[in-house]
RNA sequence: GGGGGGUUUCCCGAGUGGUCAAAGGGGUCAGACUGUAAAUCUGAUGGCUCUGCCUUCGCAGGUUCGAAUCCUGCACCCCCCA
């Protein structure tokens, strides 16, 4: 019996965009427990963060006492979800899919209590009943009972058939038809009578709600979170470089911690609510003396505070926060080598030769390009030139400037930067 | 199977024989202002051994003193008809 009202919660929360039944779910979630599902499509070798909303969905609806089922797409991964994408996507191998789902489900299972009782989270993989379909079975059990004429009112297939320089293939016109039939499959099996998602999987959630009333007549239910997008329109958790993962390997907690360190104001208060545990009051508290002084930077410390905490553990946090208090904090001589050590991981950096340092030295154009600061010489050049390159946080303004061993804070170490905030260490060995 | 349209630098998109590393916009990067914010303004934006050289306009050949632009073949995409 929930003690909490999930629906009440999430609404608050503004975790809710869309649901299929506003007046029913919040008497029906507080009726009994029940079972509730997301699907995560192993598209790549880790999560990011634009999976973390629905996870954190997930979350919420355990603390209230209800079951989570964490899909992993081991079979609709192998199709390709056109939801949201403009193209036709290219098929990943079996071989590529292995090993995405393996990290992905080691992923899933930090943010969710597989422990105990009745309300302990499930991981499932749909390939596990997908994979084990015949084609004519599937068109028979499934395809019969869906409209073509209804797939072709949703959303993700109408974009992309007014596209005229990208069409839809039958594959991934048929994605909507494996989801649909997984909602039905973990009702059956599991009582799951719930889906949540993006909101660009409506579309997919919808065919499932339907295919379930039509093969064995009963009601889903199913609730969309919003895109949470910046300013500026893009998505929240895209950086220049691509997704921000969850996987340190891939974005060190370091990184992590910065990109939310950045959070526009104006967005601080939804990642707040969205992101993190704090209850009600505390995010109150914290909004309200960001607004009265907002270059205090506190609410993007405390978000990137839960969040790293949440994503990396109390060591990642503590890894980040030293780095950070480090670069943006003290006078880079003054730093002992014993603290570059400790960041040196964190913090994007590569380690060369010390002979480079030797003779007339390593230029500065190649230094940055080692440091990953600059893809080309030229771009490092042009860095240079207009006055956005540090060395050790000293402006350089000579494109020829050598770096030798007189320029190493500690005893082998550079601190290289670019821009306001972008850092990377260089280390001699040797 | 038939007919038509298309493939340009990160993206969109101009360019139909030399003055094209290729307009314009977007994005990105840097600077100024700030608070490691937003907004705004400025500049940069193929590579390099950089007053020059090299590589790029779907792919492969050809015509020409000279091709992103013309010709031939191939690949892929879109639309219409069957």
């Amino acid at each position: 019996m929930p003690e909490i009202n999930v629906y009440e919660e999430l609404r608050w929360r503004g975790l809710i965009h869309q649901t299929t039944d506003d007046a029913v779910l919040p008497g029906f979630l507080m009726e009994r427990s029940r079972t509730v599902y997301a699907g995560f499509d192993p598209t790549a070798d880790s999560l990011h963060v634009g999976h973390l909303m629905a996870l954190m969905i997930l979350r919420r609806f355990q603390k209230a006492g209800h079951r989570p089922i964490a899909l992993v797409g081991g079979a609709t991964g192998m199709i390709g979800d056109p939801s949201g994408k403009s193209e036709e996507r290219r098929l990943l191998s079996e071989e590529e899919l292995r090993k995405n789902v393996e990290a992905v489900e080691k992923q899933l299972k930090r943010f969710l209590d597989f422990e105990g009782k009745e309300t302990s989270a499930l991981l499932l993989n749909n390939y596990d009943w997908m994979g084990k379909f015949g084609y004519l079975e599937f068109l028979r059990e499934v395809g019969k009972h869906v409209p073509v004429n209804v797939m072709l009112t949703k959303e993700s297939v109408k974009t992309r058939l007014e596209r005229s320089d990208s069409g839809l293939s039958y594959t991934e016109f048929s994605y909507m038809l494996l989801q649909a039939y997984d909602f039905v499959h973990l009702y059956r099996e599991y009582g799951c009578e719930i889906q949540v998602g993006g909101s660009d999987q409506w579309g997919n959630i919808t065919a499932g709600i339907d295919l379930a009333r039509r093969l064995i007549g009963v009601q889903l239910y199913g609730i969309t979170c919003p895109l949470l997008t910046k300013s500026d329109g893009t998505k929240m958790g895209k950086t220049e470089s691509g997704a921000l993962w969850l996987d340190p390997q891939k974005t060190s907690p370091y990184q992590f911690y910065q990109y939310w360190i950045n959070v526009e104001d104006d967005l601080v208060e939804k990642c707040l609510k969205f992101f993190t545990d704090l209850s009600r009051e505390e995010i109150a508290s914290i909004v309200a003396q960001h607004r009265e002084a907002p270059e205090n930077r506190l609410g993007q410390r405390r978000l990137a505070q839960e969040i790293t905490r949440l994503v990396h553990g109390e060591s990642g946090l503590q890894a980040a926060e030293r780095a950070t208090a480090i670069l943006f904090g003290a006078e880079i001589e003054q730093i002992s080598e014993r603290e570059l050590d400790e960041i040196f991981s964190d913090v994007p950096s590569r380690t060369v030769s010390r002979s480079q340092l030797e003779g007339p030295g390593l230029p500065i154009v190649d230094a940055l390009c080692l440091a990953d600061l600059a893809k080309t010489k030229g771009e490092a050049r042009r860095t240079i030139q207009q006055g956005g390159a540090y060395v050790n946080n000293r402006r350089v303004t000579d494109q020829e400037v050598r770096l030798t061993a007189e320029n190493l804070v500690g005893d082998r170490t550079i601190v290289l930067r670019v821009g306001k905030k972008r850092y990377g260490l260089l280390r001699f060995e040797g």
